[in-house]
DNA sequence: CTGGCTTTATACTGAACGGTACAGAAAGCT
DNA sequence: AGCTTTCTGTACCGTTCAGTATAAAGCCAG
């Protein structure tokens, strides 16, 4: 034991950067998804080799959960900012905008990873398919809060069904989604997100 | 040769219906998507065994694509229905409650095949999401071509962008096939339906 | 019946997959 | 130094995959 009780890193050290292979790791499942990316693909990405990666994530599955984590803390900040706007119309534009914004930042347009992984294949990822349909379940539900609360502050109509706005809304997102992973254009995404706002309903 | 010139059949005959081996291979793909089905899976819901479905099918890429075939068939058939509508509205009616319909008509929900199949994973579907991709391209140009008519025939306002109408269109479409392979109810996918057809532009 | 043809069934191939055993290398501790 | 602990690299495990070689079974023409 250490004397000043300090964190002391006994043995060999680790030779990279946990966080940035991550990172890395994020990337080829957001462009391969879960069941299309192969252990062979993720050591190369990420320039370590296998038992490396076993050590320090876990699993594929586990080393995807922590990948799908950062994806949300730093690519879907943006639904925190929607939810915070002041009007239903600027939660739905924040996050249309938002949309767009994250299918389109790489280098060539793709689908939000989560969308991507939620009609995922095989039998091999049920349970990340179980992971991200709860996780989005919980997304849809603080969506339909906040728009029976602007029914209620009247900047919706008293027509207009909660529940129904916000699958309409998440249906415009998972389309930008898997329009971008089709190839479209950011110019494409731009016109269905100003077309879908202009259709949203005023008070 | 056969003195008659019918159709002799030598050999061995098929012990199988080529159309109804078809139809169960169409049901696995339908609900596994094209990686995540198996030649196992296909065979045993075929009742055949592996040469068999070779001999009369190919292999497995052109037994999807005979697949797909068969089901843009029977299963998409509300699309040229819908086109054939008088006006815009009634076109995108048509579209959304074929596709509800499509999407809840098995046991449990299961999205579009095309659409599950566009986000597909490996490479190895790489052949397949083209083929899908370039028939939904074609889908996506009919629709705007529609949506022109429309405008110049006075059911559609001046202001809305045919091509932002069908993004917006399709992506309603694509979003009832995903919530509903991720569970979403009957009564769900029909909220968003109605909901989505309520925000429908008047002319 | 015999010979030719086609479908059956079994069992196999090579490749790719996720995951791991094991030996060697590099650091801190005493 | 010597020991312990942790990481690295290679080489492997068993399984599953799509696809196929091979031979028996069934039907026709002659």
């Amino acid at each position: 034991m250490n004397k000043l009780g300090s964190i002391c890193a006994r043995g060999r050290p680790r030779e990279f950067c946990t966080e940035q292979a991550l990172a890395r790791a994020l990337e080829v499942f957001w462009s391969k998804g879960y069941e299309g990316t192969s252990l062979n693909d993720l050591t190369e990405a990420m320039g370590i080799n296998r038992p490396s990666m076993y050590a320090a994530f876990g699993n594929k599955e586990e080393l995807f959960k922590k990948a799908l984590d950062l994806y949300e803390r730093e690519k879907m900040a943006y639904i925190g900012k929607a939810l915070e706007q002041p009007t239903a119309r600027l939660v739905a534009e924040t996050m249309l905008r938002g949309a767009v914004d994250n299918a389109t930042g790489g280098e060539q347009p793709h689908g939000c990873l989560r969308v991507i992984n939620s009609v995922a294949c095989g039998a091999e990822a049920e349970s990340i398919r179980g992971e991200i349909n709860a996780r989005g379940k919980l997304a849809k539900a603080v969506l339909i809060e906040r728009f029976e609360r602007a029914k209620l502050e009247g900047d919706l109509p008293s027509h207009v069904d909660p529940h129904g706005m916000t699958a309409v809304l998440v249906a415009m997102l998972q389309g930008i989604s898997i329009q971008a992973s089709q190839g479209a254009s950011r110019e494409d995404l731009e016109r269905l997100a100003q077309t879908g706002l202009s259709m949203w309903p005023s008070a």
